[in-house]
DNA sequence: TAAAGTGTATTAGATAAATAGTACACTAAC
DNA sequence: GTTAGTGTACTATTTATCTAATACACTTTA
């Protein structure tokens, strides 16, 4: 499973945010146990601590529920999951269009800029 | 004029960027004199060498020159300024469909929330 | 009981980024 | 010539991040 950390951000960041995707997009399934610290941390090739600290400001959200001295579970609560989902998406939209807009693009070229890009195959490994 | 910079990526880069964007969308128009390192570093808030990297970075693009001792002026090289727009353009494009795609959505259904959020008036102030 | 595996906490060191303060060489304007 | 305003360079300090290396309390399992 690739991470692709890079160093324009903080790691601890970037890996908080991939570990939200894998759960909300479902290849961290509700109630499933999750790694421990450890192992992801050796799986990222990055230091326990710092997966630590990205767990620990996970938690806040109430995606995954710490058992104490057995490990993590992803939420049962799949409404949970939903309302993250939408509101990660809703910040994508957003942003992407605060963005472009900024670039002087208006709504429609948007528009017609995004039907072009869906419409393109080979997109995906850019 | 608002810089909105905030503590989770370089400030240098942020700056960058802003620049970037400033110069594709004719805020600062092509041929025309740019403000100080000292008064934009003043302007945002920043400390003068933060505001000097930013535009040491500036430069490999070829959107501004440098005048030594004298200023620094906009490229009057519109051709240049097309492309970086479009370059950015592209860019923003393809990192949110990989975000999207990610989080589980399908291009259709991409389109489909483009459209909504299109369509909404008040996605200005988020 | 003993061992292995959890999450968690702590301390120390290394590195990058940002700030602060100063200085130099040059140009333009007075 | 003098002064003000350019870009640029330099050192030192502070802060945040990441790493490294332990250590502890607890649960599960053998």
């Amino acid at each position: 499973m690739a991470w692709e950390l890079n160093s324009d951000r903080p790691i601890y960041a970037q890996i908080l945010e991939k570990l939200q995707v894998r759960i909300v997009c479902g290849t961290y399934k509700p109630g499933e146990w999750l790694p421990s610290v450890r192992d992801l941390a050796a799986e990222a090739s990055v230091n326990p601590n710092t997966m630590q600290r990205a767990f620990t400001e996970l938690e806040r959200s109430g995606l995954v529920i710490t058992q104490r001295n057995m490990g993590r579970v992803v939420t049962q609560d799949v409404q949970l999951i939903e309302a993250a989902k939408h509101r990660m998406a809703v910040t994508q939209m957003n942003s992407f269009f605060e963005n472009m807009r900024q670039l002087g693009y208006s709504d429609g070229e948007i528009i017609s800029l995004v039907n072009q890009t869906a419409n393109t195959a080979d997109n995906t490994n850019t």
